[in-house]
DNA sequence: CAAATCTCAGCGGCACTGAAATTT
DNA sequence: CAAATTTCAGTGACGCTGAGATTT
């Protein structure tokens, strides 16, 4: 990363929302890239494990759907996961168009790492914020979701 | 886009400020891309319009700094600019490594245009926050930056 | 000499499109 | 028939790296 610097930025962008979601995610990513990267692991391979364990077997229409993570990259990612013996592919006996996913044990461990390693990232991301500007933060946020999502 | 629906996310994800960032930020990019897709603009260009207009003119470098763009993207998007008079390149007579920005007058008319599209465009990421909390979101999201900024 | 600037070539994650094949 | 699912091939913005040439 090159050595930017916020305060001299001009005030057009300083002051644009999406710019500075922009920016604050750009320092996301690279935190969670940090984190991940020594699991070899992705964002894409994070949000979908996280989806498997929490609702349990789905297709992958589905998991894209709950990720937001189009369908052609949760090819992609699903193959170097089972790649790894995360997930497992089983054909849908109920419709034979679909693939069900499942979680291996060594994909739900793996996960309880990352898990840990994501934490870390989310504390340094917020350094700066108390705990009741971070609530603040995730609330209006996912209000912002909210109201871009279907229904 | 796909029918992505935030409710049905894992809240793995949905209580992680970083995922939450990642996503409002994609509905601001979309946002911002048809914003400026008319125009033949993309997010680099305006930031750098921006900078030249509100600094006057600058190095190539200087402008990587104040945007957050890294050098060799600053090149080739003021190729671009350059390319459709919308700045002038010319070499700084004190310093002859580095290129003075100039603006020109079509750049400043052109920013006045974007400045009304990006502006719906907010506009449309934020119904849903009342001005209040369109406040709120700005500076909490500017305190992260500030932490994560050099100084 | 070290450091800064501009430029070019290239890479990789991510978001996305289009189309083919299969099945419902 | 229309619609959904999986897969593949490919595109493009964006963030970044490395290196070379020039200048301070």
């Amino acid at each position: 990363m090159d050595t930017t610097a916020y305060h001299a930025a001009p005030a057009r962008l300083r002051n644009t929302p999406s710019w500075l979601l922009s920016q604050a995610t750009a320092h996301a990513h690279r935190l969670v890239w940090a984190a991940f990267a020594d699991a070899g692991v992705r964002r894409y391979h994070y949000a979908l494990l996280a989806a498997l364990e929490e609702y349990g077997p789905a297709s992958q229409a589905e998991l894209g759907r709950r990720c937001g993570i189009d369908r052609s990259d949760v090819v992609a990612a699903l193959n170097e996961l089972a790649g790894r013996d995360l997930v497992r592919r089983s054909p849908d006996p109920a419709d034979r168009r679909r693939n069900i996913v499942t979680v291996t044990t060594a994909g739900v461990r793996h996960l309880g790492l990352l898990d840990e390693s994501l934490d870390r990232a989310q504390d340094e991301l917020l350094t700066g914020l108390s705990p009741d500007e971070r609530a603040q933060l995730v609330r209006l946020l996912a209000r912002v979701l909210e109201h871009h999502s279907p229904r």
